[in-house]
DNA sequence: AAGTGGTCTAGACCACTAT
DNA sequence: TAGTGGTCTAGACCACTTT
């Protein structure tokens, strides 16, 4: 009998919640493995006392976490891992500009630079026009961590002040509180291998790979507001993932509607 | 007046797919911009002619893309696009091994290895124990692009396949439909220099950065089933996101349940 | 006190699949 | 034809924020 376990409407987690867990610890705990089929929604109503929108909804949350897949007019599937759905997030890369105590930015070098053909061709600029380049280095315990480099097109009607050019200028990037005149982003994530005046920054001579986060953003007009590049040696950072049952039943809550602590 | 375009109930698109787009399209054009509060979900069902429910759905969507953001009690507001949120998925990795047309498995070795220190440690094993090492390289348009290597549990109940070792295995490791014995993974991606074996597998001299996709597997016991690698030149592969309004409306419609078509 | 988002109900209709 | 998932309604109550 798995009946046992009900809905208890006095907790603190919502019905829907508890019933993804519910659903969720059987799965994992191989009462439904992969391949075979849930009990029906209406089965589930029935079950567990909660109406369809309900069971709907637990569902839709095991379909976002990709531990099920349903077949309409056939059943709700339990879902084995796999690597082809899988995201990485930018969280842990997030977090460096998170705590200001331990991260210090150091500017190395801002600047008014004529676009060359590269940059004027990105920021849909003609050749020459100027742009700002702005140079900042991470710095995290004392060792550099991240360099960043980012072109933005000149607009002499907003002056450069200096305190954006500090933390929150890269935490505003990251939060999205900052500007406010932004429509959208695109980013690339490439390996490579640091170039000599990268290794230099770094303080090393040693030939080190690393990530390559490369971002341009879209002001409402779609046209071209700032291109740049994070450069962190690969020896500093990765990104890690899961996928399958895991441990950590809260990702993204507050985002998949969750929002209730 | 942005009353004008209202729910086509006779539309293919369902009503709260039809209010997404509409609210996304007022964000595009800059009617409602980053920070700005969107009219309550209340107002959104007079002005819509739809219920609550549904509202809410629409907002969810939104919400999940990180369009907005919403404080209760207080509203639903307007987010600028940041890099925080950001997620890559392995989307372009795994179109290589779709189509089977241009893409080739090549086997480069199966054998019967006893696991050492290391091996032993990540799968759980004592050293000595034996392991299966698969190494295959993955081919496309005539050149190499990705090397494999796997180690797994040597389980005398389940002899080799030949078969299991072709694009299927590979192809099950990312659909998830292989191995239905699997209950969650865990994985790593990380900027890498490909050592001198490495590189003779791609046959080159150059020091080539490289993606490694380290990823890790366990079944319902919570025992370590395989541990391998993807190994990938940064030259052949990059991740590609976006953030903000994009004009590709429908990433990841049929899991957030707009599973209509 | 009024407004807002978060959750829930008890039904309903539809498109699709299996038998 | 019966069962399944996908969508929708027209309300309701709650916790929270603003006024």
């Amino acid at each position: 009998m798995d009946n046992e376990r009900q809905i208890d409407r006095k907790a603190f987690e919502p019905p829907y919640i508890q019933l993804v867990n519910i659903l969720q610890d059987q799965i994992a705990r191989g009462i439904y493995l992969p391949g075979s089929r849930l009990p029906s929604e209406s089965e589930l109503c029935r079950r567990y006392h909660v109406s369809p929108m309900t069971v709907r909804r637990s569902i839709k949350h095991l379909l976002r976490r990709r531990i099920v897949r349903t077949i309409r007019g056939s059943g709700t599937f339990v879902q084995a891992p796999a690597l082809g759905g899988v995201t990485f997030n930018l969280e842990e890369f997030h977090r460096l500009f998170k705590d200001k105590e331990k991260t210090k930015v150091r500017i190395l070098d801002v600047s008014i630079k004529k676009a060359d053909e590269t940059i004027a061709g990105i920021l849909n600029l003609n050749p020459g026009e100027p742009t700002i380049l702005i140079m900042r280095l991470l710095i995290r315990d004392g060792k550099p961590f991240v360099y960043h480099r980012e072109y933005l097109i000149y607009d002499p009607a907003r002056p450069i002040v200096e305190a954006e050019l500090e933390v929150t200028s890269l935490h505003g990037l990251f939060i999205g509180g900052g500007e406010t005149n932004l429509k959208r982003g695109e980013m690339a994530i490439e390996a490579s291998i640091l170039t000599k005046e990268e290794a230099d920054i770094f303080n090393t001579d040693e030939i080190l790979p690393a990530f390559r986060l490369e971002h341009i953003f879209f002001d409402f007009n779609e046209r071209p507001v700032s291109w740049g590049q994070f450069i962190c040696p690969g020896d500093r950072i990765r990104f890690t993932t899961s996928v399958g049952i895991t441990n950590n039943h809260n990702d993204e809550a507050g985002i998949d509607g969750s929002g209730h602590e």
